[in-house]
RNA sequence: CGGGGUGUGGCGAAGUUUGGUAUCGCGCUUGGUUCGGGACCAAGAGGCCUGGGGUUCGAAUCCCCACACUCCGACCA
């Protein structure tokens, strides 16, 4: 298109510089900024107001399911941290440190939270006595802190904003149907709301979680064919609480360990939404998450009765329930068509002098750019009837990514050939030896990424050893 | 943490090789004309060139040292 050629900010194409795309989107998409701060960010308006959608959903599904918020110190007591030492040892190395208080050196050092198992812990210690108390559904929204070596907007940063579940239970049984339950939640949220197609998987011991007994996570692929982690929910058993001293008296009056659960979702699944929905115009945002739903922009606005027009379709839309912005401003229309598409609003609704002759407005979809001629009196029916399209198309195009570039392989030669290639997910067979796992990331360059939830119970052979075995499982190139 | 790249008004760049006190586009402000895919005209405002040392009569430019961002690895959510 000619007018293409007035796009004065035009970002890098996606197929082009897949990871210079991504930062432009951020930047120009108005979700972040950098800040003095290395390492740290600014969520800004745009973009926090996606995550408080995110937090609105999530939060209502947590309580749906029993769970209560609370709020837990930001610091930590090094002692605190070292009680359980698989935990410590996989943290340490990117904890931040509080040695003074004021002009005063600190008698014990103060950890800023990397998470919060050990002040769960430690607080259920005091509070847990009888079976009557548990389970415990805690949660909480906050931001944690690692000391990351480099960052990227969402996807690494060193404050995160995130939720972390966690849950007191008097049996595994019931402790692992939480942690089940949790994962579940995810993988629905994912689908249902930000329209990704997620795999649901458990993770091998190399990529467990520091101290947990069992890993799970759903895993996603991103529009360049890598994977990112967009929720984990892990299985303790009862090692934090016998190290915390946890116990509670059962029925039969025996003095008991109970087993825990955590569970956790950042603000890097915006990354993740990014990257699997965007493309060369910019951001494409999934219509239940998106803070601006449709805007409506008024052509010719400065002819008699367009702004009113403009005004009315913005207020039935309001009343209906939808979130709609009406742009005002004296850009012009084409400016407001490309700045709307870059902060990926689902839907655009014009409305200029020869629409109000017709009594209709055009709505224009972001997803497929498609345009149609809407009667007024339809309005809002078509409208929610475009937002549920756009979600489904939405998954659609993102599984069919998932699925054109995922992969059976029997042996390591072929998971380097596609690895070097275009790259995707690889699914095998694997024998469960850590030496084959390590042989895939020093050969192929890719690390497991998850045994999926529904095993197909077929045997095979494990790609690196040849040994016969069934466990299926999927390799990747992980964010 | 290793290897590359970059740092000049809000953004993107030119100027650096060959030192002489900063240029352009966009954006911003004001007024006017416009308005169906990033409008046009006019008049303005805004930068001691990431920071700190050094060389020099003189440094955006040359030399050291920091810092930040970015890409690729390693590590990690």
């Amino acid at each position: 298109m000619a007018q293409d050629k007035r796009q004065v900010d035009a970002i890098t194409a996606r197929d082009v510089d897949f990871a210079q795309w991504y930062t432009d989107v951020c930047k120009k998409a108005e979700l972040i900024d950098y800040t003095s701060t290395k390492g740290m960010f600014v969520l800004r308006p745009y973009g926090y107001a996606i995550w408080e959608n995110i937090q609105n959903v999530l939060d209502a599904d947590f309580k749906r399911t029993g769970h209560t918020n609370v709020s837990m110190p930001m610091l930590i007591p090094e002692s605190l941290l070292q009680k359980e030492k698989d935990h410590i040892s996989g943290f340490a190395p990117e904890c931040a440190w509080v040695t003074m208080g004021g002009s005063e050196k600190l008698e014990e050092r103060l950890c800023i939270r990397p998470t919060s198992e050990t002040l769960f812990c430690d607080h259920w210690a005091r509070v847990v006595h009888s079976w009557r108390d548990l389970p415990m559904l805690y949660n909480q929204w906050c931001s944690v802190l690692r000391w990351e070596k480099t960052s990227r907007p969402f996807l690494r940063h060193r404050e995160f904003l995130w939720q972390e579940g966690h849950t007191l239970h008097a049996t595994p049984e019931e402790a692992i149907a939480e942690t089940e339950q949790q994962l579940e939640c995810y993988a629905q949220f994912c689908e249902n709301i930000l329209a990704m197609p997620v795999l649901r998987g458990r993770k091998t011991l190399k990529e467990q979680f520091a101290g947990a007994e069992a890993t799970y996570a759903i895993e996603c692929m991103m529009h360049d064919r890598k994977a990112l982690q967009a929720g984990t929910s892990h299985y303790f058993g009862n090692g934090f609480p016998t190290a915390f001293d946890i116990s509670f008296t059962d029925k039969n009056n025996q003095l008991v360990h109970p087993y825990e659960t955590s569970w956790g979702v950042s603000t890097r699944i915006i990354g993740g939404i990014i990257m699997t929905h965007g493309d060369d115009n910019g951001l494409i945002l999934p219509p239940r998450i998106a803070p601006i739903q449709a805007v409506v922009i008024p052509v010719a606005m400065h002819k008699p009765g367009v702004l009113d027009a403009a005004s009315a379709l913005k207020d039935r839309l309001a009343a209906a329930g939808v979130r709609v912005k009406l742009d005002g401003s004296d850009n012009s229309p084409g400016w407001k068509y490309a700045e709307y598409e870059m902060k990926g609003v689902p839907l655009r609704v014009e409305i200029g002098p020869k629409d109000m002759e017709q009594q209709q407005c055009v709505i224009a979809r972001r997803d497929t750019g498609e345009k149609t001629f809407v009667p007024l009196a339809e309005l809002e029916s078509k409208v929610k009837e475009l937002l549920d399209a756009v979600h489904d198309n939405m998954y659609a195009m993102a599984l069919k990514n998932r699925e054109d570039n995922t992969f059976d392989i029997t042996t390591l030669a072929q998971a380097k050939a596609i690895a070097e290639g275009e790259g995707g997910f690889l699914r095998s067979k694997w024998c469960g030896a850590l030496e084959c796992e390590l042989a895939m990331k020093e050969q192929a360059g890719v690390t497991s990424r998850c045994m999926p939830l529904e095993q197909s119970g077929t045997e095979g052979v494990c790609p690196v050893c040849g040994k016969k075995c069934s466990t299926d499982i999927y390799w990747g190139v992980a964010y």
